[in-house]
RNA sequence: CGGGGCGUAGCGCAGUCUGGCUAGCGCACCUGCCUUGGGAGCAGGGGGUCGGAGGUUCGAAUCCUCUCGCCCCGACCA
């Protein structure tokens, strides 16, 4: 391709309201454009590189046995009614009429239309397992897209679905994904982890999500090195470091106006880890205790899942349950329902007194206070590996895929059911499995990338090849240029000359910040001793071959490097 | 949805507090000359309903009211 029939703005500076990486350099390497709040235009580059994504995608999906079909983008509502999610998904999801007044939403995910046809079309365990998949685009009305690319409100997804006669065999269904998204990641050139996450809406037992670390990502993952547990802090279990054991009687202590942990503790001159923050919160109508040590954070979603929807309450609120302000309540004594973390069964502690202007030391868990315990505090490096006591360490990460055991919960409802070999009817037992391509290639920017621009990994680069002729007036550059560009494109070779009438510095830049892995930079100097260069984006190193060879040299470096990809 | 920030040429910005000449600068763009190994130089040129609506005023990018949009933090989240 000729870089000069190629739409490919390219900008000197960062646009003002990106902050993210891979956001500014997409922008600046012209491979994507917004047209709103979450929404975005590929301009040639940028879908080059989501369909070499897809295209992996797509040859990984086939080669593990799934069968691409496609499904619509609107839907009937009555379907979503019938799984219950029309009325459990909030504002996420757009909503329409047609023109009849029926009720319609746009596709935030597919697992009711493809269970709607499985429940039409499958009869026989004797025609199962079935994998099918799609890649479609989804809607979801975010509260917040951000990051460019990263969090939109339309975006392709590569989303498949499996059904099988039973949770065995949706074990089998659920390994080949697990391997085949090995294979795709990996082939993309991203490190990446698979952790333990919460199934959430999708609702279903068991799911893994697929996390790429990056400092621009939205999730948090806990890590053991030592036995390899790997989880989302959603749902990690951690043991916050042990403190020193205190021997201390039950005393009030007078703690005036000291309220927060932070203020307490200097006071006291202890560590906050020998407090028990006390949090009041409102389930429906019946308050709630929930207790973490002073130097953790209480995790709503690990709460959540213990005691449902809740909120934090209100100071008044506080008062008028607790009888004291907030700031010296505390355990002991309480009649309330009172949730801890785990870690509280263990030594002793200070909390408020539940008596204004007073604190209490000495208070021991089963002695002076009952829980229900569980691990509801947020897991930070340097807690223990609740498995193997190693440190754990939390790391910032970009959600780019995920696979769910999903059961029966939609088969069920939708009634895909099937006659077993006994002649039994039974629900269909599914999973459902997401990757998403613009994470993929914002992911691989974020990992790979220089304060030049972006460098691709081979395989989902636009091109594999850039050839910068530096003189387009100098004909022997031009006719060398020429050769090689043919030569290369007649083995099939994907590649980019730059072919503008531009001053060498512009195609330099340029050719960085579009990040092509491999440049053959062609002068007037060393062709006039038979050389060109060929240098590595990445390291930057650079060699020099002969012109009549370089056709053949630089083919050999796409397959090589294609091949260790 | 709560908090903060910002809307002036394709991009990046100044001007707004303290109202006043024809609304400016850099880059990009067009023409010509020149130049060609890291975003050259010279000369000439085109491009703006100052996000929108209403108001105050002799006069509004600037002040007031309303409104729309975008970004960031938080809440939320397949």
């Amino acid at each position: 391709m000729l870089f000069s029939r190629l739409f490919i703005p390219t900008l000197r500076e960062a646009p003002a309201d990106a902050e993210a990486i891979s956001h500014i350099l997409m922008v600046r390497a012209g491979y994507v454009r917004q047209l709103a709040a979450g929404l975005y235009m590929y301009l040639p580059l940028g879908w080059k590189v989501l369909n070499k994504i897809n295209a992996i995608l797509k040859e990984e999906m086939d080669a593990a046995g799934c069968q691409e079909i496609s499904l619509p983008v609107l839907h009937p509502a009555e379907i979503w009614q019938q799984t219950g999610r029309w009325n459990a998904i909030g504002d996420e999801m757009f909503r329409l009429k047609d023109r009849t007044g029926r009720d319609m939403c746009l596709g935030m995910t597919h697992e009711e239309i493809m269970t709607w046809l499985a429940s039409r079309e499958i009869r026989s365990y004797r025609d199962l397992p079935q994998i099918w998949y799609q890649m479609q685009t989804k809607m979801r009305d975010e509260a917040r897209p951000k990051s460019g690319i990263l969090r939109t409100r339309e975006f392709i997804m590569k989303d498949s679905y499996s059904f099988d006669i039973s949770e065995e065999a949706l074990d089998k269904s659920y390994q080949i994904h697990a391997e085949a998204y090995h294979r795709i990641f990996s082939r993309c050139g991203l490190k990446f982890m698979q952790v333990q996450s919460d199934p959430g809406m999708m609702g279903g037992a068991v799911s893994h999500e697929y996390m790429a670390p990056s400092a621009a990502g939205e999730d948090e993952v806990a890590l053991c090195g030592n036995c390899g547990y790997a989880a989302n802090v959603e749902l990690a279990l951690s043991s916050p470091s042990p403190v020193a054991e205190q021997d201390w009687p039950l005393e009030e202590v007078h703690t005036p106006d000291k309220r927060t942990v932070a203020e307490v503790s200097n006071f006291l001159k202890l560590s906050p880890a020998y407090f028990i923050k006390s949090i009041l919160l409102i389930c429906g109508s019946t308050p709630v205790l929930a207790l973490v040590r002073g130097d953790q954070d209480l995790h709503e979603k690990k709460l959540n899942r213990i005691i449902g929807n809740h909120r934090p309450a209100q100071k008044t609120e506080v008062k008028e349950i607790l009888g004291v302000e907030a700031g010296f309540i505390g355990p002991v004594g309480q009649k309330i329902r009172i949730v801890a973390d785990a870690c509280l069964q263990e030594g002793a502690y200070v909390s408020g007194a539940n008596k204004q202007h007073y604190h209490l030391r000495g208070i021991k868990a089963g002695r002076d206070f009952n829980a229900e315990w569980h691990d509801i505090h947020t897991a930070k490096t340097g807690d223990l590996c609740s498995s193997c006591k190693s440190e754990l360490k939390v790391e910032r990460v970009i959600e780019i895929g995920n696979i769910f055991k999903l059961g029966t919960k939609y088969s069920e409802p939708l009634k895909a059911y099937f006659l077993d070999e006994d002649g039994n009817e039974k629900p269909v037992v599914m999973g459902s499995y997401g990757i998403g391509p613009a994470r993929i290639a914002a992911a691989a920017i974020e990992q790979n990338h220089d304060k030049d621009g972006i460098i691709w990994p081979k395989s989902i680069a636009p091109f594999d090849i850039e050839i910068l002729p530096l003189n387009m007036n100098d004909p022997d550059t031009v006719k060398a240029a020429t050769d090689i560009y043919n030569k290369l494109k007649a083995q099939g070779i994907d590649v980019l000359m730059d072919d503008r009438n531009e001053r060498a510095g512009v195609k330099f830049k340029d050719a960085d910040l579009i990040g092509i892995p491999l440049q053959a930079i062609i002068g007037e100097k060393n062709l006039k001793q038979g050389l060109i260069e060929i240098k590595d984006r990445r390291t930057k190193e650079s060699v020099k071959i002969g012109v009549d060879e370089a056709a053949d040299v630089l083919r050999k470096h796409v397959s090589k490097s294609l091949s260790e990809a």
